[in-house]
Parts: C-alpha cells; structure tokens; sequence
DNA sequence: ATTACTATCTCACGAGTAC
DNA sequence: TGTACTCGTGAGATAGTAA
C-alpha cells in the first residue's frame, strides 16, 4: 500500500497545480473529474485513494470538501518527477555505428583529391582529407538503420561540381569519432555501395592512428543536436 | 490513439534510460518486464503498443528485437515530464489564514511590551512591536488546520524569562504579510484563546495601516520554506 | 447542487503455451 | 533461449442512483 499507483500522478499534479500544497483547498470531485479527463467518480475514487494512502488530507465542512497534500504526497511526486527527467536527460546524444574495416580504399578515394572537393574540404570542416578514404562493413542491422537516420540530422554539405567534361555528385559530412579520433562519415550523392558500407575521411591516415587493418572491428559515433526533428 | 497511455510512461522511461532515444538497441521482453514491475507479457505488449501509436521502432534480426524511441515518443515524454515538473513548481510556498478583525486588543498585549519580550524582539525581529496586538478570528476549517500544522515549520523562537514574581512563556513568531504589509503572526505557550483565534504584531498599528476595522475580512500569508517536513 | 455507493464494462496484467 | 498468442482474473473506469 506505500507506492504511488501510476493512475494516481496526473490526480495528484491537478492538485498540486491547484495550489493544494500546504492550504486545504475547497474542490469538489466533478471538476477534479474534468481537469484529469476523467469522470466525477472516477476523481472521487482517487481521491479516497490517495487519502487512505497518506498523500493527501481531506477536511469536510458539511458539504463542502477541502483538500491537501501530504509531505508524503509531495515527496512521491518528486520522485517520480525526477525519474522521468532523469531518463531524459540520460540520452547519449549521438548515432552509433559498429563494423569491420573493409579492404583496400574506398571508391571515394580518387574523387575526393579532386581540388573542387578539397577547397571545401578545407574551408567546411578545417583540414584537407588524408588521400584516401576508409570503407567500413556494418555488421548489424541497428547500423544500417542508424545510417538511413543520418539523413535527418544536419551534416555539413560539400557541394558538386563540374570540371567541364562531367559533374560530380555533393557529399554530405557527419563529423564523428572512432577510437576518440576526429573523423567525417560521408555519404555521396553517387555510389556504387550498398547500404551497409559506410566511407569515413579523417586529417591524417585513419588506418595508421587507429592502428587499425583489415578486418578490425570498430565503432564510429556520429553526435547528433538534441534539436533534430528525426522521423 | 494518439495520447500516450500512462501505463507506458514508465516502460518508455526504462527505454530512455536504455539509450533508446538515437540507436535502436537489443532489449528482451523479460528484461524490459523486469525493469518495470510487470510480466514478459506486459512488456511485450507495451512494445507492441507503443509501436503501434508511433511512440518507437522496432527492428528484428531473426530473433533478436531492437528498440528506438521516435521523436513523437521523446517528445511525449517531454510533455508529460514537463507537465510534472510544472505543477510541483507552481506550489504557493505559503500558508494562508481567513478570518475577520476580532474586537479589543489581543490578551498578548500587555505582556508583548514587556522588557523581557522587547529585547528579544529587537534583536530576532528587527524592530519592537506596535504595543498591542490584533485578534484574528479564524473563518474556516481550513484556516485553523493551518494553525495547527504551523508548528512543523520555522518559526522565530523568543524564550520565556522570569521576572522574580513569575514566568512568561515563549512566543513563537511567523512573518507574515497582510495587504503586503510586514506582520508576524505569534503562537503563544500560554493561552486563553481557542484554536479559532490568532494574533498579530507588527512595527506600527496594523489596523491604521492597513485600514482595517473590527470586523473586517483579512488574509494573512505566513511563507513557510520548502524544504520542511510537515506530517 | 454535492459525494460515493452498487453494478457493469473494459482492459491491463499474468499464466500457460505455441512457435 | 526468444516473442506473442489465448484466456481468465481483477483492477479501474463509468452509469445510475441514494443520501
């Protein structure tokens, strides 16, 4: 009979929003009905409730009925308040990715020397990518899934050019971290990769700092803004 | 189909805390049951459920089920977290007294000028009492409950003393405001006064200031902290 | 107008179990 | 191991109504 039951909370947080703390406040069970969208019995039942359980007084004056909480009363809202705020603000606020390394250079490699990628490489994330990027094999379907969410977060976009003979397609970059090493997930506009390949570019060789090779499972973290609208 | 259920607030609470928010992560009904009180069943049907109304996504690979919580379910948990946090914020951290201006001075009154009480007074409250104090007769129940329930809060404590011929008890003040004018509502060890009946002093003449006459309606609001532990 | 009783209904939950 | 079905039970909600 001690724990608060969880029909009880939105009763118990129309009380408090009455003003039901420390004052006896006159309220009869039909409004308390409406206010928790529930019926006048219904408001009546919890209130008996709540009171045969110590989380609020009741004071009668003929027909009038006032109405307070307890300390205990009070004391179990806090709890259960801080929970839920708690779980809120427990979120890891980033995307996960595990894979293995994928042999030899990634398709990227080549495009992303060309001097219409690098010259915005190096004004948009600060640094001229390492020749060469790093292909990684996602291993489960929680990474695949994470990948198709990116497009829902902001990335920086490094536009596509034209060099006279062809165009070439935009790369959208996910600043991340592998091993606490700073890297970009890139994904582009056209490839030949299925969906579980993801391609990851990084200032200085990723392989040789990581002390990574082929096969190497690893784990890549893409921070995502607590803003996004995903979904 | 579109409110959340508060049955599930606490299984998506658990999810929070599981990191669901970002990544779908591997969770087994029995787990997740056992994370809120309830049966395997119940959760997997909390799953089920909140799937359905679009609160998270699920994701089997064979056997194995991974979780994520959709904006739509962040959101709702804001809503409701905020909601609660919001009516244990608007608490008026005060207790309020009704009642009407009771004629003649209070019994406190001579004793109140007293040496061995002016001194104290001085130097606790600030400033030596008007001499004489106002008799408030209490309207409603809820007023003289809040008498009652005074005494689990701070209060200013000015000791007894003797003068060689007898004892006078201690006085225990509560500031208070009436009209927004700076009162202290006083309890004494020794009285003649029933539970109805309450007494005021303040640095001038109350009934001057604030314009008041025997048999006038006034509210008294003694502030009381929130950190007490009332009941 | 109130509160709260009784009867009824719905649905949340857990037991058993199929897959 | 897993999930999720059916079904029985009872808690929680409402309707009707007494006081």
């Amino acid at each position: 009979m001690s724990e608060l039951k969880i029909q009880h909370i939105l009763t118990l947080a129309e009380l408090f929003t009455k003003g039901a703390r420390y004052n006896f406040v006159p309220i009869t069970t039909s409004s308390l009905g409406k206010s928790i969208r529930k019926s006048q019995q219904a408001a009546s039942k919890h209130l008996m409730e709540l009171e045969a359980n110590g989380y609020v007084e009741r004071l009668r004056s003929g027909r009038k009925v006032s109405v307070r909480i307890t300390t205990k009363g009070h004391a179990e809202m806090i709890k259960i308040s801080s929970v839920l705020k708690s779980s809120l603000e427990s979120i890891p606020a980033y995307l996960e990715f595990k894979g293995t390394i994928s042999s030899g250079m990634g398709e990227g490699a080549y495009y992303m020397s060309m001097k219409g990628y690098t010259k915005q490489f190096k004004t948009k994330l600060g640094y001229i990518p390492f020749p060469g990027t790093l292909n990684v094999k996602l291993k489960d379907k929680e990474s695949i899934e994470a990948k198709r969410s990116l497009d829902a977060y902001d990335a920086i976009m490094v536009d596509g050019f034209s060099d006279g003979k062809r165009t070439y397609g935009w790369v959208k970059c996910y600043p991340a971290k592998v091993n606490n090493i700073d890297v970009a997930l890139i994904l582009l506009e056209r490839t030949h990769h299925d969906d579980s390949i993801i391609e990851l570019i990084s200032k200085a060789n990723i392989k040789k700092v990581a002390k990574l090779s082929t096969g190497s499972k690893i784990t890549i973290r893409v921070p995502v803004s607590m803003k996004s609208n995903r979904d």
